[in-house]
RNA sequence: GGCGCCAUCGCCAAGUGGUAAGGCCGGAGCCUGCAAAGCUUCUAUCCCCAGUUCAAAUCUGGGUGGCGCCUCCA
């Protein structure tokens, strides 16, 4: 396994802390709001790694949080006057349901701020009692940016004189301008959290880092916490440098030796934003495409480019995603159940190997499909050859998460049970036609057949209907 | 302004030193009563300039053009 480090800038092999064992870390969404095409492109993205790393049969330990306390939720909250709770069950169950109509399998472990906030007063503590973090007179806390050596090793990011003059202006106690907060304290009668530090609430950079602690991270094995760290590249800096820079001031080790960061999506072109009005949240998309089409789709370009979501390259990739039904439709009927190894297989992991090369992985899986269809084409029956494409498809459906449903119902959502009927019943009447050479009438029956905006194609197994 | 990323066929997109994968669209053909589906086949020398090398899309330098982060963000 090929892992492309984002904070060395290099492709590494991926060699995991414990033998056979990974654990892996992303930061989840912060549930104030419906998830957006951003956020299933970063969940999918360590989906489909965490199905790699499995089928390379390392026992995987997959941790994505729930940020359930940040100051957007108790602004959302306060502002429908609701507690906080009923937000962040609202949308981490939106989250959930979004996430499943994508294939994306839940994490083995989603720790949630709230459930966290022990792993965030020891880490303060330790912060403290270390001398990288001080408390001002109104309660904050702050972490000393300057007290830690290696900050910004992460980000490899230089300190300008901006930050520097900043540091003499600033009115507040912050040492340093760059200083972040680990503990906000509130007295407003704003939801608080009650701590050893009084009354407040957790730095958002601090409910990672203490979550993986909590969950994840292996004392004494090594230099660093867990394996794999990931989420979008916007959380490089600040989000992932400060967790880093409390990781390894509050413990004796690293917090990741390997980062991920997934590229963006944009919609036509332009960034997604709330301010721009084209936020495109995964509920809507599911109104107009099928999860499993969008699963396909936003996974079809390498994780780290930034994505752009248009209906011309979906289209694209629908097409593309037909084919692999086509050929499960030609292989219909046949139950296979087997662990064989084929050439094939090989070549698909191999390729997934390579810091999830998607665009090679797929370019495998449509040679496949020719080859098969060409096969076919030519010497109809061959029972082994069908065996070996079945045994295929159900390794692409494990490893990438798509061709898992019914090939006829694939082609056919979308249309009801009455208007079903009816296709049947002319596709019946137009054979008969056909069967009498009555190309006149079995003509006039098709178009009044596609008039239900439908295509049919006739096969050796018979005549099927597929909606366009 | 600081740090960084990217530029490959009409479109999407791999390849990162050894002579350009794959998909969509389009052309031609096979199959088909005709279609559809499937199959066969055709279509790029890699933004520009200079350099390194036996050899560069791949390395170096300089341009040009996009984009990201630096404030909450997947």
């Amino acid at each position: 396994m090929y892992i492309f480090d984002s904070v060395q800038k290099i492709k590494r092999e991926f060699i995991s802390l414990k033998k056979n064992e990974v654990s892996l870390y992303v930061c989840g969404p912060t549930v104030y709001d419906d998830a957006h095409l951003g956020h299933a492109k970063s969940a999918l993205v360590f989906d489909l790694l965490s199905r790699v790393l499995r089928a390379e049969g390392y026992h995987v330990k997959y941790a994505r949080n729930i940020t359930d306390i940040d100051d957007k939720i108790i602004k959302k909250a306060s502002e429908l006057g609701v507690s906080i709770k009923e937000i962040t069950d609202k949308y981490t169950e939106a989250y959930h349901v979004d996430m499943a109509h994508l294939g994306i399998q839940r994490p083995d472990i989603e720790p949630k701020a709230t459930e966290s906030l022990d792993a965030m007063f020891l880490m303060i503590q330790n912060l403290l009692d270390r001398g990288h973090a001080y408390q001002i007179s109104n309660g904050d806390i702050y972490f000393d940016t300057v007290s830690d050596a290696e900050y910004l090793s992460i980000s490899h990011r230089v300190q300008n004189e901006d930050e520097k003059q900043n540091r003499v202006l600033n009115s507040d106690e912050k040492k340093n301008s760059a200083d972040f907060a680990l503990w906000k304290s509130v007295n407003d009668g704003d939801i608080s959290f009650d701590s050893p530090f009084g009354k407040g609430r957790p730095g958002w950079h601090l409910e990672c880092s203490a979550m993986i602690e909590k969950h994840l991270a292996c004392e004494n094995v090594s230099k660093y916490a867990i394996d794999i760290h990931g989420g979008g590249a916007d959380l490089l800096f600040p989000h992932h440098e400060n967790e880093a820079a409390q990781t390894r001031c509050s413990t004796n080790h690293e917090i990741a030796a390997y980062w991920m960061h997934n590229g963006f999506v944009n919609i036509d072109g332009e960034k997604m934003s709330k301010s721009l009005g084209n936020s495109f949240f995964i509920k809507d998309a599911l109104k107009i495409y099928d999860g499993e089409l969008l699963r396909f789709y936003l996974l079809s370009t390498h994780y780290r480019s930034n994505f752009n979501f248009n209906d011309e390259d979906l289209l694209a990739s629908k097409k593309r995603l037909d084919k692999l039904y086509r050929l499960k439709k030609r292989l219909f009927g046949l139950e296979v159940h087997s662990d064989m190894q084929t050439a094939f297989k090989t070549k698909l992991l191999h390729a997934l190997k390579d810091d999830l090369n998607v665009s090679t992985a797929l370019s495998v899986i449509d040679e496949m499909i020719s080859s098969v269809n060409e096969t076919l084409d030519s010497a109809g029956k061959h029972k082994e050859l069908k065996r070996e494409a079945m045994i295929d498809m159900a390794y692409i459906e494990e490893l990438l998460g798509f061709g898992l449903q019914n090939p006829f119902e694939y082609f056919q959502t979308g249309v009801d049970k009455e208007t079903r009927e009816k296709l049947q019943e002319l596709i019946e009447k137009r054979n008969i036609a056909k069967k009498e050479k009555d190309f006149a009438t079995s003509d006039s029956l098709r178009d009044e057949i596609l008039s239900y905006g439908v295509t049919i194609m006739d096969t050796p197994q018979g005549t099927f209907w597929e909606r366009v």
